[in-house]
RNA sequence: GGGAGCAUAGCUCAGCUGGGAGAGCAUCUGCCUUACAAGCAGAGGGUCACAGGUUCGAGCCCUGUUGUUCCCACCA
């Protein structure tokens, strides 16, 4: 037993040692214990390019914490780790790799690509892992999962098929959001808009025959290009003659017909706007509409297409430029404003998204989300906090169709293939040769890959065995339980996780989805690298350890909300560390070598009880605010404990007695290891490491905390009526220290008490606290004193007279007693107010009043006492 | 345009179903009291954004206003 603990706390003596001892045990490791209740959670994957930043640390704290209190609660706890493939951020970084080589992707060719792919992932995926664990999580590290691994490839594949052959997955020509930089498309989720400035051109679009023109305005001329139709709307009397006849397209000279169409606002503008179906989500609709050919200008990296000579090969912003110039040659511009709107940028690269017509393959969404909204509706998946399933169903009701299809190589290649011959696609879980239709063996396979969020998707079910139904894992542990992810991502997965677990297993993968926000700097700001405001958690954990760390996420903060981070909260966080830590030094310091556990004793002392009932009640409130994942609230719980009546109260009180030795000093040992290793346990969740440590040291049974008993509430431990006993002598150290402290009479000065009390026996009996508390040099108690050259300090059970005449200044006490008095008039006329209210009399719960009633007697008594020694004075 | 959050001590934030406002940091005073100066004992500091309403009683519930942040939609 080492009792032998620095004077400091020093995480890095103590965490890798701990961390490595628990992978030794196995402790993380599930092994489906049949007859206990299961509680689960996946990990939200990172991304394989990622390090461990401080919303991973914050989220992967969180469910630490839920995973260990459920574990020694005696659930069947799994914690399904695991990284994402994260196509398209992975492709970039290997693309940019690459480039600082003189190559590009297309110089190796799919395969050479995707072997440098998997060389990165083998040297980075692994990283964050490391992370992780240095962070203490502890998850089941044998259960390590890959979003692009062998099992979820075969989930990935099944469900793309299984939606196929359902109809729920097709493909087709659509307005798609285009990256030029990523060149892929995107999803509608993975659009990010942006305020820009940028400018309004006023057009003139002359009538063929001759009668004038029609004028609108663009914020982007380079699409006239594009333009297949001018329209107006139908209820517009400015332009009902207009409507029908046909315009010559200015630079292009190319004839397009105005045409009537709703979508047009007539109060904006001129009424009178350009139709580019094939760079305009909302006129691809109105030539829809109006069967409008569709007419791309731009290429993959949006740049003019060759048959546009005079611009060809110039990119979207050089070509506007050049537009716009020959328009001013032309005539055709009236005049430039500027103005300021959105614009669509992608979320990986931030360059501004090209909406572009392309066939791609989308998922119908309308069907499978109705049931992800019922499921949250009737209470199978709920929201902590609630408010979050409103931007859930938002996003549900407003749904589009998914483009699921990218145009990169690192991923999930799509398994649909097309005949050379019938021109039929064939889509296939396992990999044909034939055409499933006319049998011909000339098919070549989908160029493209899935987008990432399709395999996360699955990420609940495909980790644990499925689309294997009667894997064990999935039939032991799924549906999961909780799932912890930031506000940011419930679009782009848990809504999808919801309903791919509704459609493919039947049932809701979680039933909680813990919600939490997002970790700025000190000022505020978001993190990121760009501002480089970015805190390293790993440099944290360094600095000052991962309980420290741990501690300022879990606390601090509430569900949902932000938190702002800063090295002064963690500094009071590692200050915690070292106090716990000190109080241990403390109670091992007083212990014996090879002491028996101590075991609660027959005969407790009044500040035992104290003590005890404090602990079982925070015992309840731990627990009960870690089951309604109030975790904030817990770690804050736990800290007024450890700090204040623990440490500050209960370990001064037991100096009395340890000194004393004997009997007395067992007891105050016993009932010392018994509330500390308990609240250890408490801790535990939050501070893994250091909890460890020191329950290790005291004396212990089994070989680990982390799978010790979590502590329940014990009735025998609750003694209100000597919680109220102790707690006037507490008032009344208080109240000792207030004074002499009011006076600056430093401790060294020891000084009489004289206690006047009607509690004489609980007073008498609490004599010791007094010396060692409030300095006192021998303490008296009786029914009254005579009390001439006296200190006086009033509070609501007793009178206490300090004999420190020198240092007595009698109009001050005067003026201090007067200030009293006048606190108490005030606040006991407010209760008098209250009690002769009878609205409050009859309509309050009994408790209530009883409390008002309690109150007004003691107030009355304090008064009368605060009088008398004003009389005396 | 629609929706949501936030507004509480100088700063950062708690405050769960309504029953006399708390913490950390900062400030001030006194202490190296033999677990801890990363500490101990005290102190000061808040018309809980504003205006109404409900209630015996409102930081908490309702309505409105202001400020602020975010999400969604987007008029070319």
């Amino acid at each position: 037993m080492n009792r032998e603990l620095a004077k400091k706390y020093d995480p890095k003596a103590v965490e890798n040692r701990t961390y490595d001892f628990w992978l030794q045990k196995d402790y993380f490791h599930a092994r489906r214990q049949e007859g206990k209740p299961t509680y689960t959670i996946v990990i939200p994957p990172p991304n394989i390019t990622g390090q461990l930043h401080m919303g991973h640390a914050f989220d992967n704290t969180l469910q630490d914490v839920l995973i260990r209190y459920k574990r020694m609660k005696g659930f069947d706890t799994l914690w399904v780790p695991g990284t994402d493939h994260a196509s398209i951020a992975t492709e970039a970084k290997i693309v940019e790799a690459l480039k600082k080589e003189g190559l590009t992707k297309e110089d190796l060719g799919r395969e050479g690509f995707l072997k440098r792919a998997w060389e990165w992932k083998a040297q980075y995926g692994g990283r964050i892992i490391e992370q992780l664990k240095k962070l203490g999580s502890s998850c089941d590290w044998e259960r390590e999962r890959f979003t692009l691994d062998e099992g979820c490839s075969k989930a990935v594949r099944e469900v793309f098929v299984n939606l196929y052959n359902k109809g729920l997955i097709y493909r087709g020509e659509r307005m798609i959001n285009w990256c030029p930089h990523c060149r892929t498309s995107i999803s509608d989720v993975e659009v990010e808009y942006e305020e820009q400035a940028g400018h309004f051109w006023h057009l003139k679009y002359p009538f063929k025959d001759g009668s004038g023109y029609l004028t609108l305005a663009t914020t982007r001329p380079e699409t006239l290009l594009g333009d297949t139709a001018v329209a107006v709307n139908p209820s517009d009397e400015r332009y009902k003659d207009a409507v029908g006849k046909t315009l010559i397209l200015p630079l292009v000279h190319r004839e397009i017909p105005v045409i009537a169409d709703e979508y047009v606002e007539k109060d904006f503008g001129t009424g009178v706007v350009k139709i580019t179906p094939a760079h305009d989500p909302n006129d691809f609709e109105v030539g829809l509409r109006h069967n409008l050919p569709v007419i791309n200008v731009m290429t993959d990296d949006a740049k003019i297409t060759d048959d546009y000579p005079r611009y060809a090969g110039m990119d979207r912003y050089e070509a506007r430029k050049a537009i716009v110039k020959d328009l001013e040659e032309e005539g055709a511009l009236l005049k430039t404003e500027d103005y300021s709107h959105n614009v669509g940028t992608c979320q990986r690269c931030h360059t501004t998204v090209e909406p572009r017509v392309s066939k791609q393959w989308f998922v119908k969404m309308k069907p499978l989300a109705q049931p992800a909204i019922d499921a949250v509706k009737n209470g199978e998946t709920r929201f902590i906090p609630r408010r979050f399933e409103k931007i859930y169903f938002h996003w549900l009701e407003n749904i589009k169709d998914w483009c699921i299809s990218r145009q990169l190589w690192w991923g999930h290649r799509i398994p649909a293939w097309y005949c050379d011959d019938c021109g039929e696609i064939s889509v296939s879980k396992e990999d044909i040769t034939r055409c499933a239709h006319c049998g011909s063996e000339h098919i070549h396979q989908d160029e493209d890959t899935l987008d990432t969020w399709f395999s996360s998707a699955l990420w609940p079910f495909s980790t644990l065995g499925w689309p294997d139904t009667d894997a064990p894992d999935f039939k032991h542990y799924y549906p999961t339980n909780t799932l912890v992810t930031g506000y940011d991502i419930i679009p782009f997965w848990v809504m999808r996780m919801m309903f791919s677990g509704i459609e493919h297993t039947g049932r809701v993968p979680f039933d909680t989805v813990l919600i939490h926000g997002l970790v700025r700097d000190a000022q505020g700001r978001k993190m990121s690298k760009s501002l480089g405001n970015g805190i390293d958690p790993l440099e944290v954990i360094d600095k000052y350890g991962a309980d420290a760390l741990r501690f300022t996420l879990a606390t601090n903060n509430s569900p949902g909300n932000d938190m702002r981070f800063s090295d002064q909260k963690v500094e009071a966080s590692r200050n915690f560390a070292n106090k716990i830590w000190n109080a241990s030094r403390f109670v091992l310091m007083n212990l014996d070598e090879n002491e028996p556990a101590p075991h609660l004793p027959d005969h407790p002392a009044l500040e035992d009880k104290w003590i005890l009932s404090q602990y079982n009640d925070l015992v309840k409130s731990v627990t009960d605010s870690l089951d309604s994942y109030e975790l904030g609230i817990a770690v804050q719980k736990l800290y007024d404990f450890i700090w204040d009546v623990f440490c500050d109260w209960y370990i001064e009180l037991t100096k009395i007695r340890l000194q004393a030795g004997g009997e007395a000093a067992q007891t105050a040992k016993a009932v010392l290891v018994y509330v500390l290793s308990n609240t250890l346990k408490l801790l535990h969740p939050f501070m893994p490491f250091i909890t460890e440590e020191i329950w290790q040291s005291l004396p212990h049974e089994g070989e680990s905390i982390m799978i010790s008993a979590f502590p329940e509430y014990d009735e025998a431990l609750s003694f209100p009526q000597d919680e109220a006993e102790f707690s006037r002598i507490m008032a009344a150290i208080r109240a000792v220290r207030n004074r002499r402290a009011e006076m600056n009479v430093p401790p060294s000065k020891k000084a009489q008490l004289l206690i006047a009390t009607s509690y004489g026996d609980t007073f008498r009996e609490g004599a010791t606290y007094f010396t060692r508390l409030a300095f006192a040099s021998d303490v008296k108690v009786a029914p009254s004193f005579d009390s001439d050259g006296c200190v006086s300090v009033v509070t609501a059970d007793a009178t206490i007279y300090i004999p420190l005449d020198e240092l007595v200044d009698t109009e001050k006490e005067k003026a201090r007693l007067q200030k009293d008095k006048k606190n108490t008039e005030s606040e006991l006329a407010r209760i008098q107010g209250k009690l002769s209210n009878q609205g409050f009399l009859s309509k309050a719960p009994e408790a209530v009043v009883n409390a008002e009633k309690e109150k007004l007697q003691k107030l009355t008594e304090k008064l009368s006492m605060i009088e008398s020694e004003l009389q005396k004075l």
